[in-house]
DNA sequence: CCGTATCCCCTAGGATACTG
DNA sequence: CAGTATCCTAGGGGATACGG
């Protein structure tokens, strides 16, 4: 039972973006068709972080353009097919430019839109928390799996 | 070809951030076990964001204490199942702290520990980021999805 | 080099029914 | 009220092979 303050001061913003939520829910069918965003800016865009590769692309775009190949040495373990498809999504979503220079063998660059780009500075946020906070998350599981579980 | 200038002066911090990924990728076998993390936090705690309902549950807890029916009032389109696993979930992580008031009825609070309340700051940020930008996205899907795709 | 096409597995997550 | 326990399905994502 620690005691400790809300932090009150960031609670207005925690405000906001609860009620920015609150005609999001999309009653009942949640997912409708697979791919056309049910009208919650918010919701589709956490769904595309679910997608476990996307942010990792966008990072490694983060500096500078990239080819194709090195995308797929920066993350290793990323196959081909899903380095593809996440690649044509953040496209699809105009936070990626695709420049296909003709010649051969052929040479295709990624970039970062100016709107890809703008999407840096708070994924940073959100990454600085986890480099921050990772050990002491690995170490609350640890004591979770070992304790009783709840408790 | 809209030429612009990378914004310099977030790079520092991209490239603070990229370095801190190298260590990371998990050679080959991406993921062993289902749930024991493989050593880093990015990457952990990017998993957990890709569960669909993480982040809207810290949301909704964002502000006070909430009760287990609460929250699935506040997120309509929630199973009871995946609010239950979510917030073991998080307690697991430390992030949650699950009160259980003896009574008839039962009654269990939920309310975001120190370090869940220090999630939101950044995860405000991609919100924030979203709730801008997600009109942008929408047009720039319907026009990619209207013209050739790719190309 | 940069993809697309197939096949297949696995698991996040929904629906439903039952307990303390 | 606050959960478990079961059952089941859609689709994310890997592996492999082929094409321009």
């Amino acid at each position: 039972m620690t005691k400790y303050s809300p932090g009150n001061h960031l609670l207005p913003a925690a405000a906001a973006l609860q009620s920015s939520l609150d005609g999001c829910p999309g009653r009942g069918a949640a997912r409708p068709a697979p791919d056309p965003p049910r009208g919650c800016p918010i919701r589709d865009m956490l769904d595309h972080l679910g997608s476990r590769w996307t942010v990792l692309v966008v990072i490694a775009l983060s500096r500078r353009t990239r080819r194709f190949s090195e995308l797929r040495r920066e993350i290793p373990d990323i196959s081909q097919r899903m380095l593809t498809r996440t690649l044509r999504d953040l496209e699809r979503l105009g936070l990626v430019e695709r420049a296909l220079h003709a010649a051969v063998p052929p040479r295709v660059d990624y970039r970062l839109s100016p709107m890809g780009m703008s999407l840096l500075p708070p994924l940073l946020g959100i990454i600085d928390w986890a480099a921050r906070n990772g050990g002491a998350m690995h170490g609350a599981r640890q004591r979770y799996d070992a304790g009783a579980g709840p408790g």
